[in-house]
DNA sequence: ATCGTTTCTTGATATAAATCAATCGCAATA
DNA sequence: TATTGCGATTGATTTATATCAAGAAACGAT
């Protein structure tokens, strides 16, 4: 069953509409993967080659310091990941890039990509609009990391994406969040 | 003296090449403007209508939460500013965006740039890399956010970009850094 | 099903940074 | 030059969250 394309085409089309034929030759270079839970995608040091659609399952990115991680984001259905940042300058990530489930991928690499650039106008504006999208998302992450409170973080979280709680541990969370799983645990019993 | 549009173009073919023909209508939609310190460019709740350059001078962004001011970020010589987002989404903007000092501007419409994304694949290609630019910078700032302690980020900051504190004054700097006044007024004059 | 790990919870204590408050310095202006 | 007002400094106190520690629960592998 292939339509993990077809979703694949419903997130970019919903972006730039692609004509027909260029459509065919941009979808011929993503490559779909598989990975099991705990698989690790990117890891620290190394250049990001790829740029992944996540059909379903979950990854995680994250970041060192003294050994405690931090965690970054989640991608689940529908997303896109990878060490963009990497892949965009082509310098050693910062960040590892994990499947914490069962996860199926579609993946492009870097070349290919910067091909399909320069091949269609369709697929540079797409790379513009995605980019732009991204950007949206991280004022917007940024704004709410700077503008509340540990627990008010906490509570925004549990109305706009309750369901995280079932894909995600609660310590990847915890560090997402910013404060430690010890407080997260007193925060989610309290309110019970 | 008009090479403010010498500074543009050096800026810009630092990420595309433009072909001169098209650079003469490009940078055509670009206008001049002059404001004076305490200048407000956007308010929050306004749509954002242009995307500025800045030539000289200094632009604050900040945010507002229960009446205090968050500051976001500052831009000055040969930066880019505006409410890049609201730009973007055509959706009210969350920060204001504020002169802190005399400045020299270029700004160009999100009609006309949306012109110009349609007319030439440059400047299609410098809008995709811009937005990867931007977004880069964002990555590095979470990371810096997000792994350092209060000190450690006050350090860091007077090791990368010492001269902000003579450009901005030390409350902005204070909320830039996710602390208040008199935290950063003692890390300031401890080390001394 | 059982054992061993890892994650979660709960409590006691410590700590970084915020808040509150007063004073000082300085730049703009009358 | 005196006055006003805002920004910076300094000190005392409070508070949110981290840390440390130990037990309970959940999970994975055999």
């Amino acid at each position: 069953m292939n339509d993990i394309y077809k979703d694949l085409r419903e997130q970019i089309t919903g972006l730039v509409p692609f004509p027909d034929a260029d459509w065919q030759d941009f979808v011929s270079h993503w490559h779909p993967m598989d990975v099991a839970k705990g698989a690790v995608l990117t890891k620290i040091g190394q250049v990001e080659d790829y740029f992944y659609y996540v059909h379903d399952g979950v990854v995680r990115v994250y970041a060192l310091k003294d050994g405690e991680d931090i965690s970054i984001g989640f991608s689940y259905n529908g997303d896109y990941t990878g060490a963009y940042d990497s892949f965009l300058t082509r310098a050693p990530s910062e960040w590892y890039i994990e499947a914490i489930a069962p996860t199926r991928l579609l993946k492009i690499d870097y070349n290919a990509l910067s091909y399909l650039f320069d091949q269609y106008k369709a697929a540079e504006r797409w790379g513009r609009l995605f980019n732009a999208q991204i950007l949206i998302g991280m004022f917007r992450r940024q704004l709410e990391t700077r503008s509340y409170s540990a627990e008010e973080r906490f509570e925004r979280l549990m109305q706009q994406s309750a369901h995280i709680f079932q894909l995600v541990p609660q310590k990847y969370i915890a560090s997402y969040l910013g404060m430690t799983p010890e407080t997260l645990s007193r925060m989610r019993n309290k309110s019970r």
